[in-house]
DNA sequence: GCATTGACGATGA
DNA sequence: ATCATCGCCAATG
């Protein structure tokens, strides 16, 4: 069921650790039937409450996410000690799992 | 029910 | 290395 795939993915979300990061395709392969456009379409949905650390989750090779948030995002992902190379890009040293 | 869109990914030129 | 295109799947109009 799809709300079961959401849920998943909340979850997992809540079991990055901090100052690591993420993909939508690691997610979408830990969850069953998911794919990286519905994790995206999970973070989008999310409502204005959560407190889901979805700034760290990354596109595939550690660049942001093409979103209005990006600027916020990388502004919080490096309080929480990560850090990008000039390319914008964050090392795979910081990647979850 | 069909067409468009989207916080993506992989591949090819 | 960058840019362009296709594929995926679900939501939305």
């Amino acid at each position: 069921m799809k709300d079961e795939v959401k849920e998943q993915v909340t979850t997992i979300m809540a079991q990055i650790p901090p100052g690591r990061v993420t993909t939508y395709g690691t997610i979408a392969g830990m969850t069953d039937g998911a794919t990286p456009r519905y994790v995206a379409w999970v973070l989008r949905s999310l409502p204005s409450d959560h407190v889901l650390p979805w700034f760290r989750i990354v596109r595939a090779g550690g660049v942001l996410a093409d979103h209005s948030g990006a600027a916020v995002q990388h502004e919080r992902l490096r309080a929480e000690g990560v850090v990008f190379d000039e390319r914008g890009r964050i090392p795979t040293h910081f990647f979850w799992p």
